[in-house]
DNA sequence: CAGTGGTCTAGACCACGCA
DNA sequence: GCGTGGTCTAGACCACTGG
């Protein structure tokens, strides 16, 4: 085992055990050069690892200590449609309904298929601006989100996620009962300037979301 | 500005501009260390920045490449309950309905209020394995959650959210119609083995979550 | 103000993977 | 094979900050 990997994985082992509790402080940067005989660099190196998964905090002076667990955050996978479904073992399809543009904005309805039920209702909005090409495109065999993948450089994007009651309309759409929906909004951006945004509608008992906090890992 | 710094900067620049696109290959380490006129590693500590943040991707022998974008995962807030009502300007309360202890485990069921309204219905198990001091605790007056994380140490999670439907009697201690609720489910282990889960209800139109993707911030 | 972490230099060896 | 990124050594200076 590389020095580097070592060190780390011996300092996370006794975090995790709890044998280093939560406010302690661990051993100095010169410490542990000394504790495994390897250079500075490669100690800084460990422990700037350790500080980025979470599991250490560094301070100036003081020395580096380990991190209070903080189940704030976890990441949470936004899975392709596409995937969700295929291994589900089903097929998937896309059917378009609908698509306008207003105000420089293409929007696009479809249902998501699973097998031969409905399996998301997505509203999709483009900004011409933003994606000139898309103009040219209609979406009837491609589902809006797939295409963006493929073209649109790096984004920064916002989720939000909610509990609730289809219209009746929505239900129709689903062939489902007026049941709950989960609803993921996602808004896209690049440099500050919006790119496009996506309303997905999900029967409640057949999708949920996952997500892992891991703190190291 | 430090040249590290200056080098990461320049890149994310070039990156996010898209000057330089997807797909696109970076100059070689050595052509950085002669453009900047700094050592390797401080070239190679920049990459891997960025690496890490998932802007580029690197690979042996044939370079380092502008990543494609994913919108595929995002980081998740979990936001501790009594701070999301304090900043809607309510006052906070948890009341604990029942405890009881079967094999092994405390399950502890409550409210959490926000303002004189019930907010979230909480079920929440703990493995007297795990955490034996929680058999002292009663939690009437502080939620379990508030009090394990103040003492458990470190530990990873599972986050489940789905959209469901009340029970009648869920309905009943929310105070709401038989209306969509958005369920976050939540599992915790230490070294594997399991600490804590818990079950959170939450009437659909007074909670949501938010999850941020933002690649290199 | 002493000692910490933060950052950098200049060099080296290695494993991997494309040609 | 050979050039790339991955990792390491040995040493240095600096900014910050806690005692």
């Amino acid at each position: 085992m590389k020095p580097g990997e070592r060190i780390r994985a011996d300092i996370e082992g006794r975090i995790r055990s709890g044998e280093w509790k939560p406010g302690d402080r661990i051993p100095f940067e010169h410490e542990l050069v000394r504790l495994y005989g390897c250079s500075r660099a490669t100690v800084s190196k460990a422990l700037e690892m350790l500080a980025r998964a979470g599991l250490i905090e560094r301070r100036r002076k003081a020395g580096s200590f380990v991190a209070h667990p903080r189940v704030h955050s976890a990441v949470l996978e936004v899975p392709d449609l596409a995937r969700v479904v295929a291994e589900r073992g089903l097929a998937y399809r896309w059917q378009r309904l609908k698509r306008e543009v207003r105000d420089g904005t293409i929007v696009v309805t479809g249902l998501h298929h699973a097998g031969d039920e409905p399996y998301c209702i997505e509203q999709r909005e483009i900004s011409l601006a933003a994606v000139p090409e898309a103009e040219a495109e209609f979406f009837t065999d491609e589902a809006p989100g797939t295409w963006l993948l493929k073209r649109v450089p790096w984004s920064e994007a916002r989720h939000r996620i909610s509990a609730v009651m289809p219209t009746a309309a929505e239900a129709r759409l689903l062939g489902i009962p007026r049941t709950a929906c989960l609803r993921i909004e996602r808004w896209t951006w690049r440099g500050g300037d919006p790119v496009t945004s996506v309303s997905q509608l999900f029967p409640g008992d057949r999708h949920d979301l996952v997500a892992d906090f891991a703190p190291g890992v």
